[in-house]
DNA sequence: CCATATATACTCACTCGGTGAGTATATATG
DNA sequence: CATATATACTCACCGAGTGAGTATATATGG
């Protein structure tokens, strides 16, 4: 009904679990290239990056262990987990959000993620994201069709969502082609 | 540089505000106003509704004060206290959002509240929201103008991101032709 | 006529999102 | 020699949001 929803699929927190795939890491780390690779797609301030890891690892998704170094701060460098690794490529396969903003966020990151660690189900997730937003525009057709029509709010806002789906079908069309997707 | 921020102009706040103005209510009445008026709007759990009516009781901005029912439990009846109709009115002529998702949702409410309240200033708001889209895209054109190539993700972002101002520029000048609002 | 659903009215405990400032040290720069 | 910048992380705080619980009254259906 509407978009405030938790999804329970919130991916920065893949995204780093994503960058931990590649090789253990420590925050501080994670944080620059999570900024420099996706900072146009997601913000994430230092702080709330530690807070994001520190919930990882009581979940069990990676594990921690202390570096001191010589002469800078010590280091918490941090490993993914079995259990996290497996987190991470179900989201990478599964995890898809319903609205244009999440659409657009974890689209990317999950596209961005595929092509690093499992480019040859970039066409699965393709088709699976263009799927949903395929049910999504169906779902506020007939929503917007039974609304009564002296909800003028409510019809502005669902027209415009609506609109906005389909411009991220264009958008993703788009993308299809830079990226060679084969259609499946 | 992102969407993530807090904007500090979270507007169910004010929505609910805004039907204090009218007169005296309670929360689970502003609740029920709340959903069949701007539902599809914002989504507004109750729990949610109470948090922030105490909030705004904690603010100055309502004061709360117990009535006693024969039968039903005690209702806190609520009215707007002079700070808050000053905040809510500042508000309806000021607070702007600047991504996709809030300028939909604030815009929409100010509008609500404008012909609710303030009929005579919807050229105003309206007007004010355009230009901050109008600038948005432009901050937005140049910052994807200097982006590195190889940055393809967060270009993706960004081009969808201005993509979704035009849609909304469009969008807009549809409601201004339903709503006659005049160019000012 | 009794059970169940629905409406009224609100509370509580909890997790997550997010910021801003602070701490401490090392190296580079003008 | 002072200051800025990079490294590396912590803390206190507030706001967003949910789900379940509490308590009572009326309506509805078999």
């Amino acid at each position: 009904m509407s978009e405030n929803k938790h999804s329970g699929n919130l991916s920065p927190e893949f995204a780093l679990l994503g960058f931990l795939v590649s090789g253990q890491s420590h925050g501080y780390d994670l944080h620059q290239k999570f900024t420099t690779e996706l900072g146009h797609v997601w913000h994430l301030s230092q702080s709330q990056a530690y807070a994001i890891l520190k919930r990882l690892e009581t979940r069990g998704d990676i594990s921690a262990h202390i570096v001191e170094q010589e002469k800078l701060p010590a280091r918490q460098v941090l490993r993914i987990t079995a259990q996290g690794r497996k987190r991470f490529f179900a989201w990478l396969e599964l995890g898809i959000g319903t609205n244009a903003r999440s659409i657009r966020l974890e689209f990317l990151t999950r596209l961005f993620f595929a092509q690093l660690h499992r480019s040859e189900s970039i066409p699965q997730i393709y088709k699976s994201q263009m799927d949903e937003i395929e049910s999504s525009i169906g779902k506020l057709e007939t929503l917007i069709e039974h609304l009564p029509p002296e909800q003028i709010f409510n019809r502005l806002s669902l027209d415009l969502r609506l609109q906005q789906l389909r411009l991220i079908q264009n958008w993703m069309a788009e993308i299809r082609t830079q990226f060679h997707i084969s259609r499946i």
